[in-house]
DNA sequence: CAGTGTTTTCAACGAAGATTGAAATCTCTG
DNA sequence: CAGAGATTTCAATCTTCGTTGAAAACACTG
């Protein structure tokens, strides 16, 4: 009792202490990727845990109920994050994280393009259509600019992201490491 | 009284609306590069009007408080993304957005880089020196492995943005029409 | 198929963040 | 430099989103 509580906040030794502050860490990064913090710090601790754990474990470290734990786990899974992972003789579900980095970049990619870009897409051609056959005075023309520039933008924003993403291949790392090299 | 409730919804006329959906499908992009929905709601105004606005306009346009507009607009001006323009005889003040949709990507790209990847970056290194003379059982081992996988990644990451965001340059722009011509 | 261990669901609650509005501050103008 | 107009600030309030915990559903096992 008194030991467990002992250890809260800085870990015992140097191992834990990192993997603590890892997990926090990508906690913060959770806003830059839409999900919930606790969600981004279940993700962070089976990633950097890089064994299976069950629902307990994952409370236990963080410090969550079994609902908020049992969401998480799910919507990770719906993401395509983590996965289960059946140990026999355990009747206990585990769960474990994707560990190819870019794999992992390239999920949470093509998953907020669904999520966002296309729907954002899919917006800005109903409302050009809304005013195609508008008799543009200044000030109409001026605003039918800008929703064809923003929209031109957008487009090649999903090319880009749609030839990363969608076939099976890992033609984005290819692409940054050309990209990082010899800017000629 | 009748007349300005009419109208709440759908615009009167096709350039209105556009202008109405357009503002409030840029909201919804809000939560993509972390501003509130109102921050973006207002950029979004500024945007596609394209001429200068005073806060009273963007009250409203939007119906939000004086309070609301006056911190949103500060906001906006601190991430760089729209410009306070003076009217003479006026003593109002005006604001307008950057027209550049290029331009505009990198303001907020480097912005969300300062924030988010850097101090990510950060931690990621002190998180390492933690683990630096640790003996290393099976456990450590792995751990500390997927702490450095990560930590590469991360730089990775920090390098591209750096080599298209740091220069004044428009190295961006190049990269994306090059990167989506032929795929070779 | 009863019993036990495990996971999911969801209404109530709590925390974090956004918004308001009015008072305080600032800034021109005559 | 008084006063009107414009902007900013911020405590109180509202809203939204995340979390809890216990009941229900589920899934094994003997």
């Amino acid at each position: 009792m008194a030991r467990s509580n002992a250890q809260r906040g800085s870990a015992r030794n140097p191992i834990e202490e990192a993997q603590e502050r890892f997990t926090s860490a990508w906690g913060q990064m959770a806003g830059a990727w839409g999900i919930s913090r606790t969600m981004a710090e279940v993700h962070a601790l089976l990633y950097v845990t890089g064994e299976a754990l069950c629902t307990d474990d994952v409370m236990e470290h963080l410090q969550i109920s079994r609902g908020n734990a049992s969401m998480s786990l799910r919507a990770l899974q719906d993401w395509g994050l983590i996965t289960r992972v059946h140990k026999r003789g355990d009747r206990k579900e585990y769960f474990e994280a994707e560990s190819d980095v870019w794999t992992m970049f390239r999920t949470i990619a093509r998953e907020r393009k669904k999520r966002e870009l296309d729907p954002l897409l899919a917006s800005l051609y109903e409302i050009r259509d809304l005013t195609r056959d508008t008799k543009s005075d200044e000030t109409a023309a001026r605003i039918n600019g800008r929703l064809d520039t923003m929209l031109d933008f957008v487009e090649t924003i999903e090319a880009v992201s749609r030839s990363f993403l969608s076939p099976d291949g890992n033609g984005l790392e290819d692409a940054v490491v050309r990209l990082t090299q010899t800017e000629d």
